[in-house]
DNA sequence: TCTGGGGTCCTAGGACCC
DNA sequence: TCTGGGGTCCTAGGACCC
């Protein structure tokens, strides 16, 4: 049987939102409007593009690109702050709006959202579905997405991002050939800035041209995702909508800082800070991670990483935290620092955790230290209690 | 490039084992 | 050892997404 998939995307969501949110607390301008964009702080070296309005895109404003660019193309332009809990507020209430007609619902990101309508049709139509949700959400929500209609998930993200905003369209397998084929190949979902070079080097213009090209010769060249990259050009992909939660595969927090650090300590201070972090969330999900991985830029904007197994997996922030540092002192040679991050993995249910024969006694030991600091933190807040101080990024640099 | 932060997945090469 | 081949695990780096 065909699956009938819905991909729902809200148009320009940081902006929309935040417009929403500014009109609501009596703001009369409707920055969706204007030249608008919402940025990071450049002062926090910070400011690129997150979103922007129809009116910014308009003067070639891309996410993404620095805000000095986009005042470059639009010197009018207004820069609004985000907000990130404000935005999974409204996320929410989507996904609510959307559980009336489904409850196969794939949140692939904070704006966008996978439906299986398979099961749920009950004699009405796809498109009248989809029609219908669009217009609900303009209505009670104040802010307008694009729906793709499809069989499959990659066609129907591919169909909600044809003509912006608030459409509905439709890519059935019948209208590949017109509706995706005549597009640029670097249109397709899962083409990248590194791909679209290679691919116009091999004669690969359009999505047409990708998918009329000889599979093997794209393997060769690019292993399993030139097969991929094949697949979606021909509208294949039998992925599932996952609507079940699933456990994060890795937990990590990186900073960039308002200037270049060449002081150990300083890198080392931070760290710990990013550390308690992650390992805060970690014990939040229940879980336990077995791979530390920490990862430096430096001021020429070159990453590099190195990643430890752990004898045996733990939350601690002191276990984790140890692991972390030598790292750093193995990775850092004395040069300036742009961004430091630590990330873990290999992570694992904490009751399933397989006994480790050595030392679970003292991880134990650790574990339980923090779950109690965990248990201060949500009494009196996050800032009192963290092992970094009151430390707090932005204040590091005061 | 005055170039964020949080993710997922893949690959190549080396160590080590039989 | 002037050493073969295959498998697994680990690490570093990179591509891509929103």
């Amino acid at each position: 049987m065909e699956r009938q998939i819905l991909h729902v995307d809200v148009n320009n969501a940081f902006l929309s939102w935040t417009a929403v949110e500014m009109l609501k607390n009596g703001e009369t301008i409707d920055i969706r409007e204007i030249p608008a964009v919402i940025g990071g702080d450049e002062a926090q070296r910070k400011g690129v593009v997150l979103a922007k309005s129809m009116k910014a895109k308009q003067f070639g404003i891309v996410t993404g690109e620095t805000l000095y660019s986009a005042r470059k193309k639009c010197p009018q332009i207004k820069v609004y702050m985000g907000n990130h809990s404000m935005y999974k507020q409204y996320s929410d209430k989507l996904y609510n709006l959307l559980l009336e007609y489904t409850d196969e619902i794939e949140r692939f990101s904070i704006d966008e959202c996978f439906l299986d309508l398979t099961h749920f049709l009950r004699g009405e139509s796809l498109i009248n579905i989809a029609k219908e949700i669009s217009k609900r959400v303009k209505e009670e929500l104040k802010f307008t997405v694009n729906i793709g209609v499809a069989n499959n998930k990659l066609l129907a993200k591919m169909a909600s991002d044809f003509t912006k905003p608030d459409k509905v369209h439709t890519l059935y397998k019948e209208e590949i050939k017109t509706k995706m084929w005549v597009l640029p190949v670097s249109d397709l979902f899962m083409v990248g800035r590194k791909s679209i070079p290679k691919l116009e080097k091999m004669g690969i213009k359009t999505i047409g041209d990708l998918a009329n090209k000889d599979i093997n010769i794209l393997i060769k060249q690019f292993g399993k995702h030139g097969k991929m990259m094949w697949e979606y050009a021909n509208g294949i992909d039998n992925s599932e909508v996952i609507y079940k939660y699933t456990e994060p595969k890795c937990v990590g927090n990186s900073v960039t800082f308002p200037n270049d650090i060449d002081n150990i300590e300083k890198l080392e201070e931070i760290l710990l800070a990013l550390t308690e972090q992650v390992t805060y969330r970690l014990r939040k999900y229940n879980l336990l991670a077995s791979v530390v991985n920490v990862q430096i830029k430096n001021n020429e904007f070159k990453v590099s990483s190195h990643q430890r197994k752990l004898s045996t997996s733990t939350s601690s922030t002191k276990i984790i935290y140890n692991t972390a540092k030598e790292l750093l002192k193995q990775l850092y040679k004395g040069e300036y620092i742009r961004l430091i991050g630590v990330q873990v993995s290999e992570l694992y249910k904490k009751d399933e955790t397989q006994l480790s024969l050595f030392d679970t006694n003292t991880n134990e030991k650790q574990e339980k230290i923090d779950e109690t600091l965990d248990k201060i933190k949500q009494k009196y807040g996050y800032e009192t209690i963290t092992r970094a101080g009151k430390l707090n990024i932005e204040k590091m640099f005061k």
